[in-house]
DNA sequence: GCCGTTTTCGGCCCGACTGTTTTCAGTCG
């Protein structure tokens, strides 16, 4: 799949018109095709192909010409006829907070900046505080930016960020007390979306610039970049940006609606608003000067005649038609969790024992779990021998006679091998009451057909982590998904949403696609750990941004319906 | 550059903050 691809190129056109001073609209049209095309879930190549890329929301003729000249070759002539007139390092100079396109453009004019380089001995040498426009604290603020560039980190996991903050949440009701009431994540964070690139918290408060003050004494905090009566920024660690803004009370659920976007769904949302006369900002909504609404997030959606939703759906892909028709899903939530059925335990390369993992396992209130340990070709990861297999199985049994209320499942992650074979036999496989089957090497060789053999074994219960992508280190592989959601539709197989924050595999959008295709999904944490337990949010998250409703998942059943399921493809 | 029960031309979201300005441009989210 090439979409991100042409989306980057996308992006860096409209960089590249932005840097040259086109028309703000041009610029945006860009974007929003870029946009258009990550979220797509079908493979653009495909599209091209059967000349349908005008059906791509925002992709009219200009653009169907650029993208077919970078599929045919890799290029767009009239992109690299402007690269030639712009600084040879823009992208990367426009990545510098505060340096913006008028203030690059003007330092590459007057002072030919083309790199990192040039900027910052244009700074040392005055010549940028010199420049129309700028002056000793512009070019402190940039210079300051120029230094955190190299550091900070481009984005967030969830994982990280949901750690960031609860512990800051609880900073701050503990200092701030009686002075705080209602407090919430918002922004991609509240959406749940796989990495973010700031963080941002909402506090409804009457003393936003004692609030305020508290986040800047926070003790990660290491550079204060703004702090006034509703809005502080801060990094922490020098590496992550928080956002919190104070925000009083009658205005705190259009506050919450306005910084939870994302940017696309608020576009939308405030034309529609327009189209039928009010008017939406972060301090209500309103008719003329009259102000109808604000309190509450769900006001600025009912009033103009929108179903409220869900955060995790707010990414203009279809969620305000939806609400518009009251066809909005109940999606699943972490409370619907019954179970999780992928664990690692010192069987291979768990932290646990059965018995512990088990406990901790017990403790999250689930009704059943099974333990997935690794088959013998994880070398790297203790992979256990037919024999060891065994074993663990009279283990799990034994256990079970011990157990009230609670089941262990004897499972296994079996490997799918290069030649799309399993890594035991069915007579093995049999045995087991549940079976993930997962891809952990020659990601090259065919993922597609073994990834399809495996769910054509009667077995296999779930495709563990199905598409291998680590989300800070290694692309997905190349899978097609159509095919493997029809094989799996056929055969009643799931497929993983696999927790772990590197991970998160499905994504959103191969969720969506898998539900809307009729197959079920698993949402489990690969917990090798037992605070990986707690990842299973995160999956969650992943599931419901990809609109899946509880009975799209697996681990939703209890176990008597669980087997039942298993019954439809053994 | 896109798009259409407002339209094939004339629209295309909203505001805060900052610093440099004597009234606003640039940047950001």
């Amino acid at each position: 799949m090439k979409n991100n691809e042409v989306a980057d190129i996308l992006e860096k056109f409209a960089d590249v018109l932005e840097f040259k001073g086109d028309v703000g609209f041009k610029i945006n049209a860009y974007r929003k095709a870029a946009r258009a095309i990550v979220d797509l879930g079908d493979d653009i190549e495909k599209l091209w192909r059967e000349n349908r890329l005008g059906d791509i929301p925002g992709v009219g003729k200009a653009l169907q010409e650029k993208i077919d000249q970078f599929l045919r070759s890799g290029r767009i002539r009239q992109l690299d006829e402007h690269l030639a007139t712009v600084p040879r390092e823009l992208f990367q100079l426009l990545e510098i907070q505060n340096f913006g396109p008028k203030t690059a453009a003007l330092a590459y004019k007057e002072l030919g900046v083309e790199t990192i380089e040039d900027l910052q001995t244009a700074i040392d040498n005055g010549s940028l505080a010199s420049l129309p426009g700028m002056g000793a604290k512009k070019v402190a603020k940039i210079s300051k930016s120029l230094e955190l560039h190299a550091r900070a980190e481009k984005e967030i996991s969830i994982g990280m960020a949901t750690i960031i903050v609860a512990e800051l949440m609880d900073y701050l009701r503990e200092k701030a007390g009686d002075k705080a009431q209602r407090m919430s994540a918002a922004g991609s964070v509240r959406r749940n979306k796989e990495t973010v690139h700031d963080i941002d918290i909402l506090v409804e408060t009457d003393y936003g610039e004692e609030v305020i003050k508290l986040l800047t004494e926070f003790p990660r905090v290491t550079r204060i970049l703004g702090a006034g009566a509703t809005k502080g920024s801060v990094l922490l660690d020098d590496r992550h940006q928080i956002d919190l803004r104070a925000i009083q009370s009658q205005s705190y659920g259009a506050a919450q609606q306005y910084f939870t976007g994302s940017q696309a769904h608020n576009v939308k949302l405030r034309e529609m608003a327009k189209k039928a006369g009010y008017k939406i900002n972060e301090w209500g909504i309103f008719r003329g000067d009259e102000k109808v609404g604000g309190e509450n997030e769900e006001d600025i959606y009912r009033i103009i005649g929108l179903q409220w939703m869900p955060p995790e759906l707010r990414e203009d892909r279809g969620e305000i038609e939806a609400a518009a028709e009251n066809r909005i899903p109940r999606l699943v939530a972490l409370e619907d969790i019954q179970a999780d059925l992928h664990m690692h335990t010192t069987k291979s390369d768990g932290q646990h024992s059965l018995e512990h993992l088990v406990e901790y396992v017990r403790q999250r209130g689930y009704r059943y779990m099974a333990v997935c340990d690794h088959s013998k070709s994880a070398i790297y990861a203790n992979g256990q021998s037919e024999q060891r297999l065994l074993q663990t199985i009279a283990d799990i049994r034994s256990l079970n006679e011990k157990l009230e209320n609670f089941t262990v499942l004897a499972g296994i992650e079996v490997d799918i091998l290069a030649d799309g074979s399993l890594d035991f036999s069915d007579d093995i496989l049999r045995q087991l009451d549940f079976v993930v089957a997962s891809i952990h090497s020659a990601f090259q060789t065919d993922p597609t057909d073994r990834t399809i053999a495996a769910i054509e074994n009667k077995y296999v219960d779930v495709i563990g982590h199905p598409t291998g992508r680590l989300i800070s280190r290694r692309q997905a592989f190349e899978l097609d998904m159509d095919r493997v959601i029809a094989a799996a539709s056929k055969t009643g197989t799931a497929l993983e949403v696999n927790s772990f924050w590197d991970r998160l595999d499905l994504n959103d959008i191969n969720v969506r696609k898998a539900v809307s295709g009729g197959v079920k999904i698993s949402i489990n944490t690969d917990a090798h750990h037992e605070k990986h337990l707690r990842m299973m949010a995160l999956g969650v998250g992943t599931a419901r941004r990809g609109w899946a409703r509880k009975e799209d998942v697996i681990n939703t059943y209890s176990l008597d319906q669980l087997r039942a399921w298993q019954k439809r493809h053994r």
